[in-house]
DNA sequence: AACTAAAATTAGGAACACCTAATTTTATTT
DNA sequence: AAATAAAATTAGGTGTTCCTAATTTTAGTT
């Protein structure tokens, strides 16, 4: 059987997707006011986003009514939300400050593959398994810093 | 003694300044019709960021002349290099093939932080001195891999 | 039900990074 | 040196994603 192939989206709607798909998760709904405040952009622009979101077909929208994800949109989002949070428990594995986590997952989280994304998880994993090894690459990253201030 | 800021610049900026630094390095010069051969871009899009370039006074740039870099743009093109390089190296421990690699590595340097990098390059540092491990991580890989099909 | 505050939308615009087509400059060949 | 080929530039556009200001709709209050 053929597999459907996964739909992709801009940097930007995929962002727009995620939010969405994490404020039904938490809420219920999505209003374009908490997208909005959650991006830090401004709502118009959210407002304008939707629309477009929506002639694509990753939304079902109806003015100033809520928003909803169809089934690619939904597929989109889930794979980011993914990405995501693969992405955060693994970099968490290191030390590294939570904002700067944030940031660069943000930042990663649209342009890394399956097959990297892969050896993410396999080496978390292990690494949680290898208590002594995750001790050592500290220290070096500790050691490291150091040697630059 | 206090350290200079590391300047900062778009991605496409980015993109631009580590293809020029690589042609310089590599040939000596940077010409229009290389970089835009390079990027996929168009020649008259290069001419044109590279007027921008230079406006943010990141490169020299003389009409019908070649490019150079400025002091800053180096420090942006070397770290966008250095970043590239490292990804890669630690990437490629995992087996993922070369084209993946790439875009990847493409996606990625742009966005990742100095903390994360160095957990890369300790974690590298550590897996090479532990062969083993690293077969362990591949073989879970490929584990997860086939799971899905 | 009328009023007000909050949310959403429309209208108009800007910056960025790309494009093609046409032109100009530079480099190469005869 | 003239002709031709290659490279670089200009001119004019396009799509994406953001903005502010003004307006409309909805929700909450008295």
């Amino acid at each position: 059987m053929p597999t459907t192939p996964p739909p992709t989206a801009s940097r930007a709607r995929e962002d727009y997707l995620e939010q969405i798909h994490k404020l039904i998760e938490e809420k219920g709904y999505a209003r374009v006011v908490d997208v909005a405040q959650n991006l830090g952009i401004a709502q118009a622009s959210v407002t304008n986003m939707i629309q477009r979101l929506d002639a694509d077909g990753l939304v079902d929208y109806e003015k100033y009514r809520g928003v909803v994800l169809t089934e690619s949109g939904l597929d989109i989002a889930k794979a980011i939300t993914d990405r995501h949070e693969t992405l955060t428990r693994f970099l968490e594995l290191f030390g590294v400050d939570d904002e700067t986590i944030y940031d660069d997952v943000e930042g990663m989280e649209h342009h890394i593959s399956e097959s990297t994304l892969e050896a993410f998880r396999a080496l978390q994993e292990e690494l949680e398994r290898q208590p002594a090894m995750l001790g050592r690459i500290r220290s070096r990253m500790k050691a490291r810093s150091k040697k630059r201030g």
